[in-house]
DNA sequence: CGCATTTGACCAGCGC
DNA sequence: GCGCTGGTCAAATGCG
């Protein structure tokens, strides 16, 4: 089992930058005014990612720094601090390191990785990942998906199953099928958006933080619960203490591994202050 | 018992 | 229209 949160969480906010960017490229600014809107309605909603925490205090620096600032001045640092983050070089890094650290779980005990076949690329509004993995890896990249059909192919050992994601306000989906060529190699085909943490990562403004949650905007789904765990690893019941080792990585403290790998793909200079690089 | 997975059926799109 | 294929549905089944 490999962890490729890292992976879908750029890929995700990415799509969402993008999908943003284009709506933003022939809206009024009315149009952008509303979608700012619900966009951090939707953040008040879903506050729900501490793995985003470390690019809250970016989008709020960047937003503080321009108090003035307009809608679209604020999307655009927003996208500007997106487009920073991670390269595919820094995936790569990601990859590497992730299939390095101490093995944590069985699954992941029963597979042997290899990096030595990857690629990523998108197409449309897809994006396909290639990797491959011997024994019984599988593809657990941290959100938490629900099998919902399988096919078999002729003549293949290999059938394609097709995942959903278990929030019902998502539309996130992956098909995982076997290379034909080689039967060691995974294809992993992601469509759609996990927009429950991709809305509260592109939005993280200083109202959205000074807002009081209404309390009746956020009922506590076992689905919103099971996703952020998935997110944040073995640690996860320690929500509140991984969201504030999160934040103070970013300043200097020491945060867990499974806090460290999707932090380090979105800020690169945070490897400087890896523990585990020292 | 509740939830996730399995698996055959069903549907739509496409080429012939 | 027919057959093939990809994608989805939903009842059955398995599992903790």
């Amino acid at each position: 089992m490999v962890d490729f949160s890292a992976i879908s969480e750029k890929v995700v906010m990415e799509e969402s930058a993008l999908m943003a960017a284009s709506y933003w490229s022939d809206g009024s600014s009315s149009e952008e005014d509303d979608l700012l809107r619900e966009l951090l309605d939707y953040h008040n909603y879903h506050n729900e990612s501490p793995a985003f925490s470390s690019n809250n205090i970016e989008a709020n620096t960047a937003v503080r720094s321009s108090s003035s600032a307009s809608s679209s001045t604020i999307f655009n640092s927003l996208l500007s601090n997106i487009f920073s983050g991670p390269t595919i070089s820094d995936i790569e890094n990601a990859l590497s390191f992730t299939n390095h650290k101490p093995q944590h779980s069985q699954d992941f005990s029963l597979s042997r990785v290899s990096i030595l076949e990857r690629g990523l690329c998108k197409t449309e509004n897809k994006y396909t990942l290639k990797m491959k993995c011997f024994g019984n890896g599988t593809s657990d990249d941290g959100y938490k998906w629900r099998k919902y059909g399988q096919k078999s192919i002729k003549n293949s050992p290999n059938p394609r199953s097709y995942y959903r994601c278990t929030n019902p306000m998502c539309n996130a989906k992956k098909q995982v099928e076997r290379c034909n060529e080689d039967p060691d190699t995974l294809i992993i085909t992601y469509e759609g958006l996990h927009f429950h943490f991709s809305y509260p990562y592109l939005l993280m403004t200083t109202e959205a933080h000074e807002s009081p949650l209404p309390p009746t905007k956020r009922p506590k789904t076992n689905t919103s619960i099971s996703e952020t765990q998935a997110h944040q690893g073995p640690n996860a019941q320690q929500s509140d203490k991984v969201q504030v080792q999160a934040q103070d990585i970013s300043v200097g403290s020491q945060g867990l591994l499974e806090d460290m790998v999707p932090l380090m793909i979105r800020n690169p200079t945070i490897r400087s202050i890896n523990p585990l690089q020292s």
